[in-house]
RNA sequence: GCCGGUGUGGCGAAAUGGCAGACGCAACGGACUUAAAAUCCGUUUUCGCGAAAGCGGAGUGAGGGUUCGAGUCCCUCCGCCGGUACCA
């Protein structure tokens, strides 16, 4: 195939009008202020989550949500919106580091490098980027304003009261750094001492380093965490209004986990201490039968008898030994150990012993629980195991077999007998509420954001720590640059590399400076603020811009117009964007309450075996090969032809030639070769009045293309066009105006087909002046779509006897009474008792018969 | 285990509850060609009958249900893919 002849010469055409758009820079989009902007168009801001420059370069999953962004961004510019659809690069990030240890070459050095190389492959397809608004969260410029985020976020507070984050000065506690968004905490991390780093938790695989390999421990470390659980409700609220996928909203939710219960504070029989705990069934409390300290529980060692303290001691030992993996294995066998303690059930005043066992964890709730075996699967079976007592507390309705942890009717509990779950639950909170042992609380399972890590190739922290205690840097000194190292490598120790700067971290007689740098998430929470703006000097996004771009918050949340990207974010850069961007709205920065108005998730492209594309399988499809091969035109088109855009697709070398000789059999609509080889415009073009059939089918791909693009059904959209050019293929002469509305139809697919096939139109023929994209969006005529005549079906039973035409507009009665006189169908109907006759007009007749 | 998605020809897929398989790939036949490639035209869910035009049956993972009519709606089950995992 590669050597032989194109059937149509993109190799030719497809640089030269990649050129020329640079050139004339034809996606610059102005903002508003600006000269050449026209603030009576609609706006549509439709992004691409921006890509890691690694070194491997692009490969087809990319372009898939690409393109999708691409003819979505074509079409909206030729319905007349102004539209923002921009580009640039997540850069910070470990490959560059680790890249940089390997061969002391500066991570900026390869980052530039990648980006050179990832920017020419993305020009190479022919995207519409507006590439003036290029970002690359690396440059100082960007890590300023990155850095005067984190400055708003650690001068903020959550004021429970008002329920958002408002300026530290509101505060009137007399301890603000307890309450700031960003602060400082001892926190088990996961720290891999052969890569010198901590990893976040997605890059810990099996207990060891998802690059290289090596064992990982989890070891306390002094750490910078965000606040994010404070907006734990309106992370949550805030998803409905967001036309996101249902599976995205839940994945949110569920990693959110809010869960409504009790803490009920259990006293200690001879210690002077209680154990709170947290419990979603507080109308259990009757049926508590012991109770379960996670074994790291800062109550442990008080509480501990002297007979038991070897035993315990054991065991916190081996718990200790146990890998994260291993302990959070829910089909492991419980354990645990007896602490020899006694607390007491404030309802009924019943002894029950105190254990510790590594099924209750510290980070979640109280780290402490009361134990209701009869109606909690884990307790059921740690009570099992260790022959505790089971009370029955709950009665279903219906009959379970084992451990009922569903909601019944309260029995055995006293002031709750006879009560539903619900009511019970009520009640017996605000009997503990009155008498001071207990009260309604919420929880969730979302954990504050560890922001910190050990690593070089980051945003360094405007922080300043002096005597003990930290404070930030003036926005005037921002950026904090990252000192010049000649050595990346890791120190062997928990210090950050940044350590090794000496004169860097000496911030003054006295002071020095933070050493941990921003993980990769920081740059990526707000990206698409950028893009508004992305030369603004004074502000992170200029007001005026932001309010144009994002909306102005008024009936819908605003923000993003479209976002396309993969799944795999659903949980982390989406949720961490969302909580920047609600701290940055509160305190009046940002006009709109949330990000991205409208979120689809592409769907994985597989290998051609149907495996996941990975270097070991060697099933990676290279789109450089595939465009030199094919041209960027039926790369586009086939990666929008394969399946739905969300949908998981296997790649197909054959199926990108289909979609090829559909771009050739366009391209021979309109020329021909002649002997010296030469394209030439074909004389089969003309300026004729289009067949009445071939009006139809014009209009319903004006129709259908119009219509699944705003659905995003590329594929169906790219078959409809296939239709309407194999209809033109067939006809001795092709009329010039259907060929006009065809190619502005293909502009956004395959724009640089349709630009060359325009230009070469024009050398003969009118209205092909200026450029395909140019064009405004044609409208289907109705009309034309109407045909006098429909075929129906005639049935017998739902089953196709006969086809009848008939005119379009018959009734009922109409179609009935020709059903009746088709001598055909009646005599396949003869002998049978009719007992109803079911008619729809313009499409059937149903006789149903007994018998 | 729980949550979500998905299941239609040889393959990628399409079908407001109304003729299942549009469009593309592959395959087969024909035209063009000395020949091939490319291109163009045609056939192509499957089984049975027929020389053929055609006729008849079955058919959207399995089983049930609602309906004049179900790929589509409801219930039960199975397979595959993804997420999550002792969150009290």
């Amino acid at each position: 195939m590669s050597s032989q002849r194109k059937q149509y010469p993109f190799p030719e055409f497809e640089p030269k009008w990649q050129n020329r758009w640079e050139e004339t820079s034809a996606y610059r989009t102005p903002n508003p202020g600006e000269p050449d902007f026209d603030a009576a168009r609609p706006k549509y801001y439709v992004l691409d989550m921006f890509p890691y420059p690694s070194g491997e370069g692009l490969h087809v999953g990319h372009p898939e949500g690409y393109t999708a962004t691409d003819i979505l961004a074509r079409h909206h510019r030729m319905r007349g919106f102004n539209v923002l659809h921009p580009m640039g690069w997540d850069a910070f990030g470990l490959p560059a580091e680790q890249y940089a240890v390997k061969t002391g070459q500066h991570p900026a050095v390869t980052t530039a490098r990648n980006i050179g190389k990832f920017k020419g492959q993305l020009q190479r397809i022919g995207f519409s980027y507006d590439w003036s608004r290029e970002v690359n969260t690396t440059t100082p410029d960007y890590v300023r304003w990155t850095q005067w985020i984190f400055l708003q976020i650690y001068h903020s507070w959550f004021n429970p009261v008002t329920n958002r984050a408002e300026p530290i000065a509101t505060y009137t506690g007399d301890d603000p750094d307890s309450v700031r968004l960003a602060y400082v905490a001892e926190m088990p991390v996961n720290w891999c001492p052969e890569l010198g780093t901590v990893l976040a938790n997605e890059e810990v695989v099996d207990g060891k380093s998802e690059v290289g390999g090596f064992p990982v421990e989890r070891r306390p470390m002094r750490q910078w965490m965000l606040r994010i659980t404070a907006f734990g409700d309106r992370l949550l609220a805030g998803l409905d209004a967001l036309d996101w996928p249902d599976s995205i909203k839940l994945l949110q939710k569920n990693w959110i986990g809010r869960s409504e219960g009790a803490f009920v504070d259990f006293a200690l029989e001879g210690v002077e201490a209680k154990v709170t705990v947290y419990t979603t069934r507080p109308d259990t409390l009757f049926g508590a039968t012991y109770m379960v300290l996670a074994p790291e529980h800062t109550l442990v060692a008080q509480i501990t008898t002297a007979g038991q303290r070897d035993a315990v001691a054991d065991y916190i030992k081996t718990v200790g030994s146990k890998s994260e993996r291993d302990r959070q294995d829910a089909s492991r066998e419980k354990t645990g150990v007896f602490t020899g303690a006694y607390a007491v059930n404030p309802v009924n005043g019943e002894r029950i012993p105190v254990w510790i066992a590594d099924y209750v964890l510290t980070g979640y709730g109280t780290g402490a629980i009361m134990a209701v075996p009869a109606h909690d699967e884990r307790d059921h079976a740690f009570a099992t195991k260790f022959s505790l007592p089971v009370i029955e507390v709950v009665r279903s309705t219906e009959p379970v077999d084992g451990c009922f942890a569903g909601e019944g009717v309260a029995v055995n509990s006293g002031i709750l007998d006879g009560l539903p779950t619900a009511e019970a639950k009520t009640r017996i909170t605000s009997w503990l509420q009155d008498r001071g042992l207990g009260r309604a609380a919420v929880q969730f399972k979302l954990r504050d954001w560890l922001f910190s890590r050990q690593r070089y190739w980051g945003e360094p922290f405007p922080v300043i720590w002096e005597g003990g205690r930290h404070r930030t840097v003036g926005a005037e000194e921002l950026p904090v640059r990252l000192p010049e190292l000649a050595d990346f490598k890791p120190t062997g120790t928990a210090e950050p590399p940044l350590a090794k700067a000496t004169d860097w971290v000496r911030y003054s007689e006295t002071a020095r400076r933070e050493l941990n740098t921003m993980p990769q998430w920081a740059g990526s929470c707000w990206y698409y603020l950028r893009f508004c703006d992305p030369r603004n000097e004074d502000r992170f996004v200029g007001e005026e811009a932001a309010r144009y771009w994002l909306g102005d918050g008024g009936e819908k949340p605003g923000g993003v117009d479209l976002y396309v990207g993969g799944t795999e974010h659903a949980v982390l850069h989406l949720l961490y964007a969302r909580f920047w961007h609600m701290v940055l709205h509160d305190l009046g920065h940002l006009p709109t309450p949330e990000p991205f108005q409208r979120l689809v998730n592409q769907g994985m492209i597989l290998g051609t075996d149907g495996q996941k594309m990975s270097k070991s399988r060697g099933n990676v499809i290279n789109p450089d090969e595939v465009i030199n091969e094919y041209g960027a035109d039926a790369f586009r088109l086939y990666e929008m032809f394969m399946g739905p855009l969300e949908q998981m697709k296997p790649w197909s070398m054959k199926g990108v030639e289909g979609v090829y000789r559909f771009l050739a059999r366009v391209w021979r609509l309109a020329l021909h070769e002649d002997q010296e080889g030469q394209w030439q415009l074909s004389d089969a073009v003309a300026e004729i009045e289009p067949t009445p059939a071939q009006l139809r089918v014009l209009h319903a791909t004006i129709k259908k293309v119009t219509a699944d693009l705003g659905t995003l059904s590329f594929n169906t959209a790219i078959s409809q066009m296939m239709v309407c050019v194999n209809e033109l293929t067939a006809a001795e002469k092709r009329p010039v105006s259907a060929l006009r509305t065809l190619l502005v139809l293909l502009s956004p697919f395959a724009p640089h087909i349709a630009e060359e096939l325009w230009e070469r139109l024009d050398t003969r023929f009118g209205g092909f002046t200026g450029s395909a994209h140019a064009q405004a969006w044609p409208q289907h005529d109705e009309t034309l779509l109407i045909e006098n005549e429909v075929e129906i079906v005639l049935q017998i039973n739902g089953k196709v006897r006969e086809k009848l035409v008939v005119p379009k507009d018959a009734t009922r009665e109409q179609l009935e009474a020709a059903a009746r006189s088709h001598d055909g169908f009646m005599a396949q109907l003869a002998g049978k008792d009719v007992v109803k006759v079911v008619a729809v007009p313009g499409k059937l007749v149903n006789f149903v018969v007994r018998g």
